[in-house]
DNA sequence: ATTGGTGTACTAACATACACAGTACACATA
DNA sequence: TATGTGTACTGTGTATGTTAGTACACCAAT
């Protein structure tokens, strides 16, 4: 279900938490279905139930997940939740393309990182 | 010369780093001027001088500065540097274009951040 | 009612990173 | 010699991330 990288520097749980959601914004994880539950996502992982629980427990801060004690975790799926994530990343890219302005990075240059990556969409 | 940020969560030294770079890569601090010293800059941002010692080691050790003992630190103004920078910035870039991708922000959006960002640059 | 799986809460320990404080020393220059 | 420079080092404190272990409440199946 989730491939940790150990060389990737950000913490283990927020690994599990990106990987998630993006699993559930892209309705891989149905909506309601069940989660795994916090100790068996962590032996699959090999890491600690507490990890997984911080990684649960900031999914449904945010609102992709719903938890019924004793039962499990449950996918919530949110149109409205995925168009904030997306504006969360337009603003990210915002961010970072202005940065790249601010060291003479041409617009023509960052257009061609778009191009590049091209693949039909929309 | 420099102000520091601390609602930003990245550590101070990665700031100073930052900003000094920005400010060689744009010629504000000329090649082979004198950089402040350790311990004035640390006074001049209220900081530990050891921060700025940190710093200053990234720096060099990045190419961006060269250091005489006794005298102080000198800007190293390097053409390919830039590049290299540049480069980094069009991967953190491609990067993240494709984490919304995933997330299903099309390619028009993302051209939309590019647009607003216009300013009439080369 | 008992059992087993669930989420949850808590403490303790350890490692790492960041920042600060203080000291010390070698070097260059006036 | 005196001053200002970079550099190195030892502590200290704080925060974060991760693991380990324990405990308890809840739910469902038996």
């Amino acid at each position: 279900m989730i491939i940790l990288d150990y060389k990737d520097t950000r913490p283990l749980y927020e690994q599990v938490v990106d990987k998630l959601q993006k699993l559930i914004i892209n309705g891989i994880l149905e909506p309601d279905s069940r989660m795994p539950s916090v100790r068996s996502l962590a032996m699959e992982l090999s890491i600690n139930p507490n990890t997984i629980q911080k990684a649960y427990a900031e999914l449904e801060r945010t609102g992709f997940l719903y938890t019924i004690k004793g039962r499990g975790n449950f996918v919530t799926y949110n149109e409205e939740l995925c168009l904030l994530k997306k504006q969360e990343y337009l603003e990210k890219i915002r961010k970072i393309l202005q940065e790249a302005e601010e060291i003479g990075v041409s617009r023509a240059e960052m257009l061609e990182e778009l191009k590049e990556g091209e693949s039909g969409n929309d």
